[in-house]
DNA sequence: CTTGTCCCATACTCCGGCGTATCGGTAACA
DNA sequence: TGTTACCGATACGCCGGAGTATGGGACAAG
């Protein structure tokens, strides 16, 4: 008999394991220490059972590596570009992925940073194509916002540049970075300055002023 | 044609080897396949030499990651800043500063990306006090530049985050940067994006001529 | 030539993670 | 009740890197 195929509460402890848990464990681990930190022995530990019962899920240790990187991959790409098409308008589109950007999950974003950071071939390719597919998606919004081609590439990748930097110093340097309403604030800034008004023109003079905060309503 | 009384060329065979010659030879292994690989055996192996070499220079391996470390944070801190004091307008710095970034040699971006993403204390608190400096230095010019406290804050954050942004993915998403003169037409844009009010449109021609020459870093 | 210092080689031990082999227990069937 | 698939425990052997102990060659000074 197969499992519920309903997913089921992470946490929920469990009479026996699957190789999901194994793979939710992995990332979980991924995510505080590391890559390298995908480890059997350890992770066996952590999890209260024996190596016995990691090498029945899984024929080794690359096995599980891949399970928990296409795991995430899915995460990551489907659900966050899934949840941003509630918004009919692309330029609320764009709001609604920044915002959604800037609230996902931590264990995410550390995945994420250790995923680039880490010198496995397929952790890199894996953090390759969902760098991709979230930069192409917003290209595109971009191109639909009436840039041409070269200038929604650039807004694009500037726009996804800024999201990698911004979580990995919410990560190292937790303390340059605004904190509480004043990170909405700068939630606020960043949407300005990333989203093309629609007057493009009158930009470079309105720029200087950036402190004052935006005309736009925003989510709590 | 190079000078011969200061520091000698970083890959001259020499018949001993120095404690530098090791921190060195770390950073490289950095660069290619992450903090890990800073490892006696294979390093020693790398320089031609046994364990015994390296047992003499440092007492543990932990002493070789310090070195290493320090001599990247001194790479990282002053030379960068330094070299972008040339100008004496704010404005003309902040340009050079922007250049000399999207200009670092390759192994610096790596390490930095391998040293964020690792699970090491020291080498995080090390990229920590690096980007702090960096940060800091930024939000201060635009202080200079007529912001208000918060303003600055928030333009430096952005333009450090787009920093780490671009460096990531030129190493992981290099296909979604643009290449060769469409690169300098990319930087050219950002720094209208970055720098709020007019170009010194003389100097940028002029910089925009040494954009991305390969180059490998020679200290000063 | 002798001595001492510097730099490195050789040969170990120790340890932790990987992978394998094998056996035990449990629950769902027939 | 007995069988069987499923899941995990125990006990190995192997490998590679961290340290340690010790010896040896080169070379300058006396």
């Amino acid at each position: 008999m197969e499992t519920q195929n309903m997913t089921p509460p992470r946490n929920a402890p469990r009479a026996t394991l699957t190789a999901a848990n194994w793979a939710e464990a992995a990332l979980d681990a991924i995510a505080e220490n590391g890559i390298e930190a995908v480890a059997v022995e350890p992770l066996a530990r952590r999890l209260g059972v024996t190596k016995g019962s990691f090498y029945w899920h899984f024929t080794h240790r690359e096995a599980l590596l891949h399970a928990a990187l296409e795991l995430w991959e899915r995460y990551e790409t489907a659900d966050t570009i899934a949840r941003a098409e509630n918004g009919a308008d692309t330029r609320e589109r764009l709001h609604s992925l920044f915002f959604q950007l800037a609230n996902t999950d931590q264990r995410s974003e550390r995945v994420l940073l250790a995923l680039s950071g880490s010198d496995n071939a397929a952790a890199r390719a894996c953090v390759q194509r969902v760098t991709e597919c979230w930069r192409a998606y917003v290209e595109d919004a971009y191109f639909t916002l009436g840039l041409n081609r070269t200038g929604a590439r650039h807004w694009a990748t500037l726009a996804y540049s800024t999201y990698i930097g911004t979580v990995r110093m919410r990560r190292d340097n937790p303390d340059a970075l605004p904190t509480g309403s004043d990170f909405n604030d700068y939630l606020r800034f960043l949407i300005k300055m990333l989203i093309p008004g629609p007057a493009p023109a009158a930009r470079d003079s309105e720029l200087l002023n950036a402190a004052r905060p935006a005309t736009e309503r925003l989510p709590a």
